[in-house]
Parts: C-alpha cells; structure tokens; sequence
DNA sequence: AGCCGGATCCGCT
DNA sequence: GCGGATCCGGCTT
C-alpha cells in the first residue's frame, strides 16, 4: 500500500474518526467523509465477518485500501474502506458525505430529486453519488477507480453514538462506534434501528 | 431446496 | 411516522 493510505492498518475503531474529513475522488466526483460506522471484524455480531470468512466477506480479510462493496435489501449496495492488516476483518462503513466537485453528475445518477445534502446522505445514496457499484468489490482506494485521500488535519471536532440500522447485534448499541461531523447537514437522520416484532404479544 | 431477514430508501399519510 | 419494494447470503432441513 502506499505510504498515504498506511494509516489503515489500523483496526477500524481507530481509523474510522480518522476518515472523517478524508475526500474520496473517482467518475467524476470528490466526496468529502462525513459520517461512518465501525465494524470490527469476527468479534463483532453486527460485522458482515462475524461468522467468518465467505465468499461475499473474503476481501474484509484482505489487505486495508480496497472497498469492501456489498449488496442488501434487494436493491442497494453500499461501501467499506477494509483496514487492519490482511487477515483480519475490519472495516468502516460509509454512511455520508459531501459533494465538493461533481455535483451535477452526481445528482444524474440518482433517479430521484434531492437537495445537494441529501445526494450522499445514507450509504446506498453515497455509492449512487460515487458511481460505486458491486464489480468495484475489491478495488484498491491508491490506485482508483476510487482513490482515497487522507484529511489532511484531523477533524476539529467528532461526535460519536451507536451504530444505525443495527439489529440483533448483541448489544454493541452501547458502544460509540458511529463517527460524524456534528452539525454537518449531509449526515444521515436515521435512528437507531428498532427491532421488528418476533411473535405477536400473546396476552 | 427452502426460509428468513437485512450495515436502506422512497413515497404516502 | 410507516410499510412496501425486492433479491441475495447464509443457515436450516
């Protein structure tokens, strides 16, 4: 990996508040990272690697710089920057972020009218804005289609909460592993997740 | 071979 | 605020 991205080899945890403010370039657009989540690997319930190695989660265990793209819902797909050294399964979701150059060819590719906050507001919109589809799975961040560049300060400030839209992970909603710019209006709104019935109330 | 639920978004109310 | 869309991955049978 070159020498930009080595801060990566870190475990997500650690990387992830160091993402905010970092500017993702490729297809026509620069992004700038507003929002992320931390996933941390096989100890992590809510981490696609929690139950190991499969061919959807093979490149999380990977060397850190490539996307880990997935697909969910049916329809959407959404983006990981894999960190810690090659073996381990960690990883940062990228929840939002800014356009600051590109805006109108982002704004082509989504199918619905939004504000400019909201065309990278969520992590499916996010990959909508970047044109980041499923075949970049695996795709090194040093050496495009996407490139990664690192914030060049740390962000001055960063708030921390739970995961977002996190279910049945075995109560990591107390731990802070979703990072933000605080007041920035491309963060995404969502609330926490709220657990779908199981068995009707039997009473 | 089949089932279940999902790191979400959108449109309607 | 809420439910529907829509299909794949991973686990169970």
């Amino acid at each position: 990996m070159s020498a930009p991205l080595d801060l990566l080899e870190r475990p997500s945890i650690e990387v992830a508040p160091l993402l905010l403010g970092a500017v993702l370039h490729g297809r026509g657009v620069s992004m700038r990272i507003t929002e992320v989540e931390a996933y941390l690997g096989e100890l992590d319930p809510g981490s696609h690697a929690f139950r190991g190695r499969t061919r959807r989660n093979a490149v999380m265990y990977g060397p850190p710089g490539h996307l880990y793209v997935y697909f969910t819902y049916g329809m959407h797909t959404c983006a990981n920057v894999v960190c810690s050294p090659e073996g381990t399964a960690t990883a940062v979701l990228l929840r939002a972020g800014e356009i600051v150059d590109g805006a109108d060819l982002a704004r082509e590719r989504r199918t619905t009218t939004r504000s400019d906050a909201d065309l990278a507001r969520g992590p499916a919109r996010l990959t909508v804005a970047l044109g980041i589809a499923l075949s970049d799975d695996g795709d090194d961040l040093s050496s495009g289609p996407i490139t990664l560049e690192p914030a060049g300060r740390p962000a001055p400030e960063v708030a921390t909460g739970p995961r977002t839209g996190v279910s049945g992970a075995g109560g990591t909603d107390a731990y802070p592993w979703r990072f933000w710019i605080p007041g920035d209006p491309t963060v995404s709104p969502y609330k926490k997740h709220s657990p779908k019935r199981r068995t009707p109330a039997v009473r």
